[in-house]
DNA sequence: TTTAAATATATTTATATGCGTATATTTGAA
DNA sequence: TTCAAATATACGCATATAAATATATTTAAA
């Protein structure tokens, strides 16, 4: 096994290592959108917006198309979101099953 | 979707976006190692090798097992690392679709 | 060609993180 | 109990990163 690999892959961790940019993936995850759409189902300011589209973008995780003065934004690779979504089903069972620790310890 | 989830999720990428602890994990992909084996076989300081495995451990990503001065690790829940091993998988795929478009480029 | 809208970028600040060094802690053996 | 081995932790330093603010850039329309 290569070390190269584990640094691609702390790169890619990296860059999905944030609740904002997780989120953004998120919403891309039924169809592009552009970055005014993105900001205001966000919640944040524009330039924060910009600025972590540009980190994903750098990354090769979402790539761009710009119509007019609009950019529209969309996933790159799929497959590799798909991969997040597990693992966030795995934290999903996670936490229900520390609920339940809780449960039964409290009763 | 609740956004706590995708601050959980950013966490554990945090965790995670480290070359060292993803080697770490790899080398416990074939069962339980003590501290100063992880040490030998990534070529690092024993303390440097113990602060990555407390903040694996903080993090619920590994557990440990103490049997006389001897601690050792393993991998807490094996459907995440698998999760993160097609992640991987993705990576290197992508590496070699890049390699194949350079040579095309150049040829 | 001016103007406004959409987006990107530069800069600053605050905070987080990894590593190295040194030291503390725990445990078994002499 | 003293010592050594295995492991953990504390501290300082250097670097990376997110957010806020301000400004630059691009493009279409008036």
């Amino acid at each position: 096994m290569n070390d190269d690999l584990f640094e691609l892959h702390a790169e890619l961790c990296k860059t999905l290592a944030d609740p904002k940019r997780l989120k953004v993936l998120y919403l891309l995850g039924d169809g592009e959108k552009s970055v005014s759409e993105l900001t205001k189902q966000m919640n944040l300011r524009q330039a924060n917006i910009s600025q972590h589209l540009s980190v994903l973008r750098q990354k090769g995780v979402v790539e761009s198309r710009k119509k007019g003065t609009t950019v529209f934004y969309k996933i790159a690779f799929p497959k590799m979101v798909k991969a997040g979504n597990i693992i966030r089903d795995v934290l999903i069972e996670q936490a229900e099953q520390k609920q339940k620790i809780v449960r039964r310890k409290t009763k």
